[in-house]
DNA sequence: TTTTTTGCAAAAGGTTTGCAACACG
DNA sequence: CGTGTTGCAAACCTTTTGCAAAAAA
């Protein structure tokens, strides 16, 4: 994955990947830093690294509505459910939005395409909404 | 609508409103206190306003994935086609998503509704990718 | 060895808070 | 008049930048 975008596999790269392949949940830099912390690293590390897998394809962004940006694997098309309350996440993989998309695109007056979408619920979960 | 918020109409509170009604682009609290500015008014308050009316159902957050928070009224469920060259943003209004929301709570195990959703789309605009 | 990557410190930028003055209703 | 709202200054917090030391290839 690395090599493929020219980028050098170093110990900090190859753990945040890791922390990636291994977790479903969308994470952002004090998360993958905490969960760093052993490796005595830097945050400015993690940011200048999330940077670099954004640039290279490799993570992409997730808007949670958050004070922080959250990423994700990029080939992990996944899409998300949000609780407004406790701020619980969950994912979700298929989104059939084909039909949404050629629509969009059929009236836009500026683009000829779109290369990617982002969708996310957001509402109270059941937890929430029972206590 | 701030009578049925309860909250007090103000000057620079009908102005934002003003704002909105009068363009369909989300705006930021950057551009709003631009707008604002012979209105002689703060930040700040522009920060409390759209607080505020965000809490009250007004407005409703977009993410651009830009570096600020962006508004549009919340009766406006618009989406949006955002360029990642320069940054031009084109709405939408019509996006049937209802299967894909009834998709999402059908596999869900955390969450019995959504109360709303974002959908944006990302790619290169006309304009950028021909220069 | 050469170029990329990291660490540290410091800055930047957007957003929030405390508190007193102000203004809507 | 009383409570909600604003202005100002300052703080906050996430993210970015500069530069020299360290590490990958």
């Amino acid at each position: 994955m690395l090599r493929d975008a020219g980028l050098r596999a170093t110990p900090v790269r190859l753990s945040v990947i890791g922390q990636f392949s291994g977790n479903c949940q969308p994470l952002n830099a004090e998360r993958i830093f905490e969960n760093l912390k052993k490796k005595k690293t830097n945050l400015v590390t993690v940011y200048r690294t999330l940077a670099t897998f954004e640039t290279a394809g490799i993570l992409r962004r997730v808007d949670l509505h958050k004070d922080s940006v959250f990423y994700e694997l990029a080939e992990h098309h996944h899409h998300h459910i949000v609780c407004t309350d406790c701020g619980t996440v969950e994912s979700f993989e298929d989104c059939d939005i084909k039909s949404v998309t050629k629509n969009a695109l059929a009236r836009s007056s500026k683009f000829d395409s779109v290369s990617s979408h982002s969708l996310e619920f957001f509402g109270v979960c059941r937890s929430c909404a029972t206590i």
